[in-house]
DNA sequence: TTGAAAGCGTTACCAT
DNA sequence: ATGGTAACGCTTTCAA
C-alpha cells in the first residue's frame, strides 16, 4: 500500500520525556493531557510546566491506537457530474463544516471520489473505521453510501435531504419554503404569467423548489399550468433550451422563477437578446444568491441560502451523534431569504 | 484535549487474525500487504485470499506509529478576507489535490483557519508530525507559516507565486502571459484605448495580470498611459468605482481589461447602463473563465485558468518532495488559455 | 492521588 | 522465504 521510503522526522517530545522532566509517571501526564480531575494541582502545575517546556504534543497515531477513535471527521463530496459546480457552494460549505469541527478538536479529512470505483475506495477507507463519522455530500439519487455506513455503524449526517426512504440525519436549506416567497414575492408585485425553469426533477433541491414554486401559485390563488413548467438542469444550455421553448408557447409570460442563478442570469440575458425588458416586460428571480448576483444587469433578485451555517449545523449533529451514540436521527432545515433587487421591480417602480 | 465519550467501534480484523487464518505468520502478512517480493507466490495467494475473507484493511494508526510517516497531506486554505469567493477555484483545485492524492494513496486533510487564532492552532498542528506534508494556498502577503513550516523541515508546496523572497516550491498559473494574450487579442482586434480594472496590487495575480497587460501593450506599440489602469480589488463594487472614474476620464475607451471575471461582468453591465454597446463600442475581456462567461450578454471572453491541473501538479510535487526529500525548490507555471467569445468580437464582425 | 504494567496493530530487524 | 520479537507512544486497569 505504501511502499515509498521515509523522510527525515521532527522528533517530538513523548509522554515519557515529559515525565521524565516533571518527575512523575506516564501516567499522570496522559491524566495531565486528558483533563482528568484525579490529579493534584501542584502535580498538574509541575507537568504542564513541563509540556511547555518540551513543546509536547500528542501523538494522535498512538492515542488513536488505543483509543480506538481517530478524532477525525470525514467529508464526502460526490461529486455529480461535474457540471454542478459553478457555484461556491463547496468553499463555504467546508468553511462551516472545518470551523465547527476544528472549535470541537477533530479534524477534517476530505473525501472526493471521481470515479465509482473511487466510491469502492472510499466506501472501504471509511468503514475500516479511519474516521469517526462522516458528512455526505451531494449524494446521486441512488447512492449506497449511506445505508451501508449506517449498516456498518458509523454514524453519518447528510447534506441535503435525502432520497427516497433513507432515514438518517441530515441537514437542509428550506428549498421549498424559499422557492414560494421567491413566487410569492412575484405575485405580489403584480406578476400573473409566472413561469420556472426547474432542476433537475431527480434531485431533492429540483425537486423542492418546484414544489415551492406551485405552492405560493396555489396560495396566490393561480392556477397550475404545466406548461409554465420547464425543465431545466441548472446549467446555461439547460436553461436556454427551456426559456427558449417556454417563450415560444407563452409569449405572454410575464415572470420568471428559475430555480438556480446560473438559470436565472441565463435567462436574463436571453429575454434581453429576444427584445423583452427586465424588469419592465418580465420580472426574473433566481436561486442561491450567488456574488455576481449583484453584478449582473439588472441585478438579481434571488433567494439567499444559509450554507456555513447548514455546514456548522451538520458537523454539530455529527460530532454530537459520535460523542453520545443515538440512533434517532435528527434533521434541521435551515430558512433562506429572498433578497430583492432590480430584476424583479414591481411595475410601478420601473 | 479531547475528553468525551468512546463510541461502538466496528471490530476490524487484525493482522493476526489474517496471519492465523492463512496459517503464516504477522510478518509475512505484513509483507503481503506491503508488496514485498520476498513472498512466495503460494504464499501470497494464500493471505491474499485471507484478506479477502476478513474483509482486513490495515489500521492506520498502528501504521503510523511505527513508520513514523502519516500518509496524510495537510491542504491549508487561509482565507484572506472572504470576499475573494466569488468563483469555485476552490473546488476544482481540492479536486485535483484530491484526485492525485487519491492515486498516491494519501489522505487529505483540510485546515481553514479563520482567526489568526486558528492559525496558531494550525502551525501547531502541523509542525506536530501528524501530516508529512503540507500544501498551502491562498496565503497573506506575511504569512509567517511556509518559513515556519519550512524551518520545521516540514515538506511544503504553495498554491500561487509565493511573496517576497520566499524560496519555497510552488505552482501557479502563468497571469502575466495570460494578461498578454487576452490584451494582445484586443490589440489584435483593432482596438486602441485599451484600459485594465487590475486586482489588488499586494497581491500575486493583481501586479502579475497587470505587468501582462503592460507587456502587450508594449509589444503592440501602444503607450502607457497609467490613467488606463484602475485600481480594482476583484469585487463588483470595486470594479464599479474603477470604471466610473475610467469612463469619466477617458470616454473614448474602446476596451477592457478586467483582471477577474467578476468585475468584467460588473464591467458589462454599467457599459451597457451608460449607452454603450459591448463589443460595438467597447470590447470587454475577463480572467478566470468562470462558468457564468457562457450565461452573459454578450458571452464574455475570458482567460481560462487550468486549475484542477495547478491541483494535481501541487500535489505531484510534494508527495514527490515526502517521498525523496530534496532541498532544491520546484516551481510550475502552468499555460492559459484565453476563451474567445462575442464581448470582444472584432469590429468587423459585429 | 499516583505508579507499574499490559496491551492497541503494525513494521522491521534478526535469525533461521 | 519465513517467523519471532522488539519497539512505536499512548491510555487504562489494577494496586498501592
Amino acid at each position: 500500500m505504501a511502499q515509498p521510503s521515509g523522510r527525515s522526522q521532527r522528533t517530538n517530545a513523548t509522554l515519557e520525556e515529559v515525565a521524565l522532566l516533571a518527575g512523575v509517571s506516564r501516567a499522570t501526564v496522559s491524566r495531565v493531557v486528558n483533563g482528568s480531575l484525579r490529579v493534584s494541582p501542584s502535580v498538574r502545575l509541575d507537568v504542564q510546566a513541563a509540556i511547555e517546556r518540551l513543546g509536547y504534543t500528542p501523538n494522535l497515531a498512538a492515542r488513536s491506537l488505543v483509543t480506538r477513535r481517530s478524532d477525525s471527521i470525514a467529508v464526502v463530496i460526490t461529486q455529480p457530474t461535474g457540471q454542478v459546480f459553478a457555484d461556491p457552494f463547496f468553499p463555504r460549505l467546508l468553511r462551516g463544516i472545518s470551523s465547527t469541527l476544528a472549535a470541537r478538536d477533530r479534524q477534517l479529512i476530505l473525501l472526493m471520489p471521481e470515479l465509482p470505483a473511487d466510491e469502492a475506495r472510499v466506501a472501504n477507507y471509511l468503514t475500516a473505521g479511519h474516521v469517526d463519522g462522516a458528512l455526505l455530500v451531494s449524494l446521486h439519487e441512488d447512492d449506497p453510501l449511506p445505508a451501508r455506513l449506517t449498516a456498518a455503524g458509523m454514524p453519518i449526517v447528510l447534506g441535503g435531504r435525502p432520497p427516497k426512504g433513507v432515514r438518517v440525519s441530515y441537514v437542509d436549506v428550506d428549498n421549498r419554503q424559499g422557492a414560494q416567497s421567491a413566487v410569492a414575492h412575484l405575485i405580489a408585485t403584480g406578476r400573473r404569467v409566472i413561469a420556472t425553469i426547474t432542476g433537475p426533477l431527480d434531485t431533492a433541491p429540483g425537486i423542492d423548489r418546484r414544489q415551492g414554486y406551485r405552492d405560493a401559485l396555489a396560495e396566490g390563488g393561480l392556477e397550475l399550468d404545466r406548461t409554465l413548467e420547464a425543465l431545466g438542469d441548472f446549467t446555461p444550455e439547460g436553461a436556454a433550451a427551456a426559456l427558449t421553448e417556454l417563450l415560444a408557447v407563452h409569449p405572454e409570460i410575464d415572470a420568471i422563477f428559475a430555480a438556480s442563478d446560473q438559470m436565472a442570469i441565463t435567462a436574463l440575458s436571453l429575454l434581453g437578446a429576444s427584445g423583452r425588458k427586465v424588469p419592465g416586460d418580465v420580472a426574473v428571480v433566481g436561486f442561491d444568491d450567488l456574488a455576481i448576483a449583484v453584478s449582473t444587469n439588472p441585478q438579481l433578485t434571488s433567494v439567499h441560502q444559509p450554507i456555513e451555517e447548514m455546514g456548522h449545523e451538520m458537523a454539530r449533529l455529527l460530532v454530537d451523534a459520535v460523542d453520545a451514540p443515538d440512533p434517532v436521527p435528527r434533521r434541521v432545515i435551515l430558512a433562506t431569504e429572498l433578497i430583492q433587487r432590480a430584476s424583479s421591480a414591481g411595475r410601478s417602480s420601473p
